[in-house]
DNA sequence: ACAGGCATGTAAATAGTTACATGATTCG
DNA sequence: CGAATCATGTAACTATTTACATGCCTGT
């Protein structure tokens, strides 16, 4: 079948239960955004390719008068879902611009590397303060996944915001050296 | 002037020292790759995009009978460069296809998200250990940046590797719940 | 002679974002 | 009524990877 990572967050999405195309996007804007986005642009054509599949089906579901469709995962597609979730996760990238500018800093002053390390902490104390409020939001299921990888994203933001900081520390307690 | 972070990569290697396109790819290839990588289809022509706004500067530097451009930056190139470090770091994103693997992890039996997690943090060891590895290569300079983004690349994949293996045994610990 | 690394480049495909268009419904 | 949200979709763009083509050089 050969399905993208992004195809099978569509899976994972609507075998929980039937999604429109927008209800889906609104969940994972909450939930997988923080390790996997995906944006309209992608879900609409992909949620066709998957129920052209037979991986999901998809049925009116209007609310009023405004027309809606929702999709719900077919036997073949939590079959496809259940197969990809056993086999060991291969990509795993990061992009991160602060880490970017950090690793040339050696052309700016001491101070001004400092503060890219600050703005870097900020963003993620605020990214652990934000999940820290969904955390309280969301009651404790009979699936305990979605909270494990939620406190592992505050985790990994507080981690992260400490770090920073201690390589401030360390940055403006370390003797001054010449550039050139 | 409006360039990409993958633009700027290219400037702060050339920065510090000439470098033709081949080069620059294997540089970026022992250090950013980790957090900001770029392929030949990204550099050869962000090259002369460079070039032709004038940021750097090719010239012909053959090694025998074989053909070589080195890039080095020029003043209207430096300045472009610190403006962008000092600003704050914008994009900061991460995927990883085990954090989704293990948000939709309900479906599997415990034992299978189990293996997810060992599979992770199976990952992360052997990272850590290649950038352990780098970290004894690399000689002490008097750019103090690519050393802490190195170290702290070491510190991240063991916190990692560590959060993997406290879920896992979270995980195998907790009374056994009913799957439908 | 041959393998492997050095070197430059591009075509094609895939992935992903952004912005827009359209129109209904709901809430204040 | 107007704004926000629900809802679906697409076009255009930007980014990025992969794979290939070409050919020289170095070491065995």
């Amino acid at each position: 079948m050969e399905l993208t990572p992004t195809a099978y967050v569509i899976l994972g999405m609507v075998s929980r239960q039937p999604r429109s195309g927008y209800e889906i996007k609104a969940v994972v804007d909450n939930t997988t955004r923080f390790f996997w986005a995906a944006s309209y642009g992608q879900i609409y054509p992909e949620l066709k390719r998957l129920a052209g599949a037979g991986l999901i089906s998809g049925s009116d579901a209007p609310r009023g008068d405004r027309k809606r469709t929702v999709y719900e995962i077919t036997a073949d597609g939590e079959a496809e879902l259940v197969d990809w979730l056993r086999l060991p996760p291969q990509s795993a990238e990061m992009r991160e611009e602060g880490l970017l500018k950090l690793f040339f800093s050696g052309l700016l002053e001491r101070e001004e590397a400092a503060a890219t390390l600050r703005a870097m902490r900020q963003r993620r104390l605020e990214l652990s303060e934000r999940l820290r409020a969904m955390e309280g939001d969301k009651a404790e299921t009979d699936d305990p996944f979605p909270m494990m990888v939620l406190r592992g994203g505050i985790e990994f933001n507080e981690w992260f915001a400490e770090w920073c900081e201690r390589m401030e520390s360390q940055l403006l307690a370390a003797p001054e050296k010449r550039r050139s």
